[in-house]
DNA sequence: TTACTTCACGTTAAATTGACGCAATCAAAT
DNA sequence: ATTTGATTGCGTCAATTTAACGTGAAGTAA
């Protein structure tokens, strides 16, 4: 019997959509690319994936030679298939997407990219591939996550204010909510642990410290706010 | 330069989580293998895409061929990657759910299947590969999908009245909500058209049908409950 | 001390939800 | 013809949740 893999198959890859969240704007990591297709192009990060690895693996390998990323949060978005996707050829790409804090990494173009850049979600440019599609995904995806799902921490430092995560669901949300009831939803839900400590150092009153918490029930909490 | 496809890749599958709604049972499709692995025993219906496919085609060609469905509601739900998986070799397969309403298709058990045949959600067999794990997201998918977009008319007849929504909905979430209440939202939602006709033949009161409201803003439902 | 800003905690009206009541409608039994 | 028993369609109301906004405390700078 003919093994599988002998066959001609679609290659597979995935392709990256890192957020970051630096000085009150979300931001997503793209490399400029140094060979064709799509040379000096931007688009997401990505890679093939070899015959043993799994998708999270993949996806922790890029991260981690590429952009010297560990240990950081990652989902799996949708797999894109359009076959002209790629103009090398059939290329089937599973989307996926990281959370991380930019002050944790340093990140350097590794030999494939001209460059490596964070660029404002809302100010990106013209991306090669299908990979605009892919970020707008992802985007709708955190968006929609945040509301029921307590991901937006592993944007912020360890230790954070109420006010810095009022402001994170703001940005991301790209709307407004009302300061007051943001607080009392967050604490009521149990989303955060006070430590006590107060963040020194600021013009104003200094705010409270707060810890994600990490025995929350997961699906305890829910936010609402439309999503426009 | 040597072409992708070249290279040695995972092969890529469809599996397909097929419900269908009867006789106030939810239920999904299951085949009967008729050769190894995993011969006699019950699986999704899946296959493998071919070079030039879309996944939606593939699902769609199985659906056709192998059971004899068209036009049906589908959506991907993930993508499965253990590398045992499959005893064969390297099958990656996309997860896809269907919703069909079985009045208006007749199955048949194709050249590979012993047998096809409906079971309940609630009372399934073991199921071969990792399928028991894919049918498991399709059903949850199905529960939460339901409570803000609406699909669940996909498993019904044309018309249909407010009583047939409201069992297909506890059904579905298996979980008792009220009639009353729930006959609001769906009306406070716009979710579906009074046709001004009455199903006749009941040995009750007769209900007026309905049918599914097409012009409907699709976000602007949402029925609050508790999905355990 | 005063001015100014942010933080933490309240308050209140409006909207929504959850839990029912009840009359109208139908077929079948009396 | 009337009653019975079930379902359907519409309504009520208390309890809860949300949205909008007030205010004093805590901090820095003038």
């Amino acid at each position: 019997m003919k093994r599988f893999h002998e066959y001609k198959n679609p290659s597979l890859a995935v392709d990256l959509v890192v957020f970051g969240y630096h000085n009150n704007t979300l931001s997503v990591l793209l490399l400029n690319r140094k060979e064709a297709p799509f040379r000096d192009c931007w688009t997401l990060p990505g890679g093939f994936l070899q015959m043993e690895e799994t998708f999270l693996y993949t996806c922790s390998r890029i991260l981690q030679t590429k952009l010297g990323m560990d240990g950081v949060f990652l989902e799996q978005l949708y797999s894109f298939d359009d076959p002209d996707r790629d103009p090398r050829g059939r290329v089937i790409a599973v989307g996926y997407y990281a959370l991380i804090n930019p002050a944790k990494f340093q990140v350097v173009a590794g030999s494939m990219a001209n460059d490596v850049k964070w660029f404002n979600v809302r100010k990106l440019p013209v991306l090669g591939f299908d990979h605009k599609q892919i970020f707008q995904q992802a985007l709708q995806r955190l968006k929609s996550k945040i509301l029921y799902y307590p991901v937006g921490f592993e944007l912020l430092d360890d230790l954070f204010t109420i006010t810095e995560l009022h402001e994170l669901y703001e940005c991301i949300l790209h709307t407004t909510i009302d300061r007051r009831n943001f607080r009392r939803k967050i604490l009521d839900a149990e989303y955060v642990i006070n430590t006590g400590m107060k963040r020194e150092g600021l013009k104003n009153r200094h705010p409270e410290l707060y810890k994600f918490n990490k025995q929350l029930k997961k699906n305890n909490f829910q936010i609402n706010i439309s999503t426009e």
